[in-house]
DNA sequence: GATATTAAATGAGGGATCCTCACCTTGCAA
DNA sequence: TTGCAAGGTGAGGATCCCTCATTTAATATC
């Protein structure tokens, strides 16, 4: 919350107020509605006029990301915590999965938003680097145990998960979700190496 | 084109006629603009009153059923020839590969509108029906030779292939598309047994 | 061909949501 | 206290949606 002060100069006390009034609304909104929230219901539920909330969020987009910062940022922490873990390969399973449950709560809007192309330097694009690197530690951490493709790319496996989580939103198949999560672990692991399968 | 004559009483000429000019205007729509369409524009490029396109279409899926109706066809034939191919796995991937050819036309609307839940009986349902079943025979054929996983269901990997559309509409990125589908067919594949590769 | 029937077309209009911008309010620094 | 810029406000114009009362004209019938 209230991310802005950051790198700015200190808000308005009524400033911050209402930015997080919005927020509180917007997570609300995203819950039930999904992408296609209401920018007015949005507002009035904050108790704040319309203009005030295009003040602070001049697209939709500047919403959405200011509301997923937090998760990417909580998604970068998990990755750290998981790159000490003795099971390198476990440990990416683990992450990529967080990756689906994260986007699911949220109704994959975070995914989305962090996949989409941001201008260098903005705080989106810098938290999502940061997620990123620590993930990419994960993913080579469990190619060097020549557990998973070499030619593997963090970002395309990310982009899948998406493609799972968006591909369910229409017509939902919870049962449906972890299959497909399998197939994309087992689409980037290499299968024991045809002699001495280790352990 | 002018699919409701299949089984109800023959249309007025006028109605046909309607009936074609907006499917023409609607496609033309849904290339520019994917599934943001804008029905006024629809009709009034199909020179035809707004309310004439609900007649056709009381609702936004109808029209896109419509348009993806041949589409499924299509993809229904050519299973069917793929089905005498001497190599089982590749003739599945060639299909698989098509599902995906087919939603990057259309921007995934296709595969979208086929994703989704129908009344039973309806065109759309049994279409729908039709292409997966003649796409199951490649499916069985290819885990029959024990060169695809037997616990794969072709409905989730054509949900993960309208994933990898849907994750890149966007931010397109055309180079990805060909190695997250690689990712899914690893995934669904099983190499070879252990001891005698065949071949 | 004239007529009746009714399928089909029409488009004005009311509603929902978006977004701007000219003006007002108020936090806070001096 | 005061001044002023940061911030708030909300009416209103624009866009798109969808309905429905009314009109038009295709076809069947004679």
């Amino acid at each position: 919350m209230t991310h802005p002060e950051l790198s700015s100069r200190p808000r308005r006390a009524d400033a911050r107020r209402n930015y997080d009034k919005l927020l509180v609304a917007a997570r609300a909104a995203v819950d039930t509605r999904g992408r296609d929230i209401i920018l007015d219901d949005i507002a009035r539920q904050a108790g704040v006029a319309i203009g005030t909330l295009y003040n602070h969020f001049p697209t939709r987009q500047d919403l959405f990301q200011a509301l997923f910062l937090n998760e990417a940022e909580e998604l970068r922490l998990r990755a750290e915590e998981l790159a000490d873990s003795p099971a390198p390969l476990d440990a990416l399973i683990t992450w990529l999965r967080l990756q689906l449950d994260y986007g699911a709560r949220g109704r994959s809007m975070g995914a989305a938003v962090m996949n989409m192309r941001h201008a260098d330097g903005s705080p989106v694009q810098r938290t999502h680097a940061a997620m990123h690197e620590a993930g990419t530690v994960l993913l080579r951490r469990a190619q060097a145990t020549g557990e998973v493709r070499a030619d593997v790319e963090l970002h395309r496996v990310l982009r899948l998960i998406l493609g799972i989580l968006l591909a369910n939103e229409d017509a939902p198949d919870p049962d449906g979700v972890e299959p497909m999560f399998d197939i994309v672990i087992a689409g980037i692991r290499i299968r024991d190496p045809g002699q001495d399968p280790p352990a």
